[in-house]
RNA sequence: GGAGAGGUGGCAGAGUGGUCGAAUGCGCACGCUUGGAAAGCGUGUAAACCGCAAGGUUUCGGGGGUUCGAACCCCCCCCUCUUCGCCA
């Protein structure tokens, strides 16, 4: 959420701003909201002031034994005004903060401009692109084809199964495969936490509405969730679950309502969880595979930072979230999203995309998110600042470290031989109990 | 799921209808003291919102109610702890 003061006392400027990012500001509804809020607040804060004063007044006379009933009569008729004002007032001050909490983060300055994911600018390379022999596969055909007969039927990575079981975006695997899927989420928890100083979490993967908005999944992107059937009441009383679509949720709002330390910042905080995506809007694409699931795995790092180091918090992450890739080997690009591309919540954004070769393109493997004190306003999460002693908004940040899915369709394809059978890149095979091949 | 206890500031914890946004302690900040530190002493220290400011309003788990006035009384809900049952 943006800063309401701010928005208030420069609505023309944060409109100009929100634009670059395609969003257009109602800004005469804001200023009439404005206005609005402005007289009904005085008027309420006046009569409130008034019963308050007398109700003093009364509670002394009475105490000195005095007779309070002219008082009393004063104070006696503000009582349904002052009600009704009240109640004018939270209607408008919640209305007010539905359209607030609709409006998306205004972009950092140094996000490139753009429309959309055309005009990202690469800012850099690592790693060489492999080269075959032979005719490639794709991970689909190579999964399939594996271990053909290990379990009775269907190879090691089974679509059919996992669409019997759940429908389609739902996938099995199986034996090699399957380890190999659980060695990289323990190759990535083990770095991050052993060598780049995060914390390890153990998360719900139920949350209920509010961490949500939070992080500002809600109340925008509704239809991208998963709920769990509840009834009117708690829906009501917002106690709805949701399944988490990423472990940002759980594990930023870790923060929420607090004052940290600031001795305690950094926060480094990272966590293995599903994520549950009901990809509503991505019919047809990337039916094929792995790479866009209902369910997936995912290690997230974030951070709780300082509002001053939260550019080189960003910086650092995101080279956190390429080291697993350097460990791995496999070949990526490093993209600066352009202002048309970033999320709702993120002022700036890089992502890290992966080479995979049977579709000769890099794929998003990571998204490497500031959200300056976006989510932390929402949340209400602060730190008590040593030299002023107040409470202020925390910035948060986070990123994939990585999405293990869509990695382990980059090794199967990067690693792919002649025979359809997959190379166990080294850093994994002390994981895979000594497996070099998967065949 | 049953029974009992409880939810108050950064933390602990008093407060059962009026001058209570709230004692006290811890913590934290500043000052005195010291060669320096500790201890000690003194002062200060909740948050959100409105306002250029002075100042004002709101908030004692959440929501309703009674009252001129609610942390305090009544109703509903949530959460935590103890305990019994059940259970991976």
């Amino acid at each position: 959420m943006l800063d309401a003061k701010y928005l208030r006392n420069n609505l023309d400027e944060a409109a100009s701003q929100l634009a670059r990012r395609g969003f257009t500001l109602d800004t005469e509804q804001l200023a009439e909201f404005e206005s609005e809020r402005k007289v009904i607040q005085a008027k309420t804060q006046e009569l409130q002031a008034f019963r308050k004063s007398k109700s003093k007044e009364i509670g002394m006379a009475k105490k000195n034994g005095e007779d309070a009933s002219e008082i009393l009569a004063s104070v006696a008729s503000i009582g349904d005004d002052l009600k009704s004002m009240e109640a004018r007032l939270k209607n408008l001050l919640d209305e007010t903060n539905a359209v607030l909490m609709s409006i998306p983060n205004i972009p950092h300055e140094s996000s490139p401009d753009g429309k959309n994911e055309d005009e990202n600018i690469e800012v850099r390379k690592w790693g060489e692109l492999p080269t075959f022999d032979f005719d490639i596969k794709d991970h689909v055909d190579l999964g399939v084809e594996l271990g053909t007969g290990w379990n009775a039927k269907g190879g090691l990575m089974d679509f059919e199964t996992g669409a019997k079981l759940s429908g389609a975006r739902f996938t099995t695997l199986k034996g090699p495969l399957a380890r190999l899927h659980r060695a990289l989420i323990q190759l990535m928890l083990n770095t991050h936490t052993e060598e780049h100083g995060y914390s390890e979490n153990y998360v719900p993967y139920l949350v209920r509405p509010d961490a949500l908005r939070g992080t500002g999944q809600l109340p925008k992107f509704k239809e991208d969730l998963f709920a769990i059937e509840a009834n009117e009441e708690d829906i009501a009383d917002n106690k709805q679950l949701h399944l988490i679509p990423t472990a940002e949720v759980p594990v930023t709002n870790m923060v929420s309502d607090s004052i940290l330390d600031e001795k305690d910042l950094p926060l480094r905080l990272t966590a293995h969880t599903p994520c549950f995506r009901s990809e509503a809007g991505a019919y047809g694409k990337d039916v094929r595979g792995l790479i866009r699931q209902h369910q997936f795995e995912k290690v997230e790092l974030v951070q709780i930072t300082k509002p001053e180091d939260s550019m080189n918090a960003l910086d650092e992450l995101l080279g956190h979230a390429e080291k697993i890739l350097q460990l791995l080997k496999l070949p990526y690009r490093v993209v600066a999203l352009c202002t048309g591309d970033i999320g709702f919540s993120a002022c700036k954004t890089y992502d890290i995309e992966v080479w995979v070769p049977a579709q000769k393109t890099y794929r998003e493997i990571s998204s490497c998110s500031l959200f300056g004190d976006f989510q932390a306003r929402r949340m209400l999460a602060r730190y008590r600042n040593k030299e002023t002693g107040k409470p202020e908004l925390v910035h948060t940040i986070n990123g994939s470290g990585l999405a293990v899915g869509r990695t382990l369709v980059a090794i199967m394809e990067n690693f792919q031989q002649a025979d359809g059978s997959i190379k166990v890149p080294e850093v994994l095979v002390p994981y895979m109990g000594g497996i070099k091949i998967i065949k």
